[in-house]
DNA sequence: ATATGTGCAAATGGTTTGCAGTGAG
DNA sequence: CTCACTGCAAACCATTTGCACATAT
């Protein structure tokens, strides 16, 4: 886990040199992505951020992610069932584990996946830019209730 | 890549012995995701199927796509670019590697994956029962325009 | 014969777009 | 002061649903 504090700092701070106007909406959503608490989805940033802004709309969301992700500073997670979800905190390719009863969804590790994406580039010819591993199945809590 | 015919035949038995209908347009989105040729859309099977049978409905598609997919006897890919495609030659589990300049989706393999997926249930607790590995970038092909 | 499947059209839900008004720089 | 950003509402698009009719078994 990064710390929230920097992870906003950079965010803000690629965004001016990006020529981006910082308004108190914008600022809202790099507070909530950067904190790293779970993996938000649209809709709960939007939830939260009512609460300081009442009239914020959607479309302010979608944009500001929008320029987070095209910078690189969250990494959009796209999963069919539970729809997109964002992560600002740890915003580089990493393993998901995901509940499939319930919807936790748990970040990993896999060290060697920059290795296998090297062997893979190699194998096939593609430049590799990116990669999403994502395992689904039953959390502990789940398993348990059958 | 499987035998087409093979896979016809269990997917008609699969679908026989869940007590399903073999009507003419499940047969022909059969016989479309049991060639395992590329990665079709829902649109693109849709398409394939008007040429023998004009008046097949979209639903039709999704309703047939639903049972293979819950039997088992073919493999959702969730795209957030590309959308959903599917492949019903090889309806288990297994890398792909995607273009993102011209949308090819080529198959991969990576034995190893079996024993991560164990490792990952063992250090989180989770059962494991279906992952996703994509990879992204460019394929030689739209690596030379640059 | 009959329940399951089909086609059609309308509903849904997440995301995008257009535009007049607003406010960060 | 100005142009990028915001909020709102409408547009979009893939998927789902409801229902009367058709048909595989």
């Amino acid at each position: 886990m990064n710390d929230p504090k920097e992870r906003l700092e950079q965010m803000t701070k690629v965004l001016r040199e990006k020529g981006c106007r910082l308004t108190p909406q914008r600022i809202a959503v790099l507070k909530i992505v950067a904190r790293g608490e779970g993996h938000p989805s649209v809709d709960q940033i939007y939830e939260l951020i009512k609460t300081d802004f009442p009239t914020t709309s959607l479309a302010t969301i979608y944009n500001t992610l929008g320029l987070l992700k095209d910078t690189g500073e969250v990494l959009e997670l796209n999963f069919a069932n539970l729809g997109n979800r964002y992560d600002g905190n740890q915003p580089y390719p990493h393993p998901h584990i995901v509940c499939t009863r319930c919807g936790q969804i748990l970040d990993s590790e896999f060290p060697a996946m920059a290795a296998v994406s090297l062997e893979m580039a190699q194998k096939t010819g593609y430049q590799i830019n990116h990669y999403q591993l994502n395992f689904f199945g039953l959390c502990p809590k789940c398993r348990q209730q059958r």
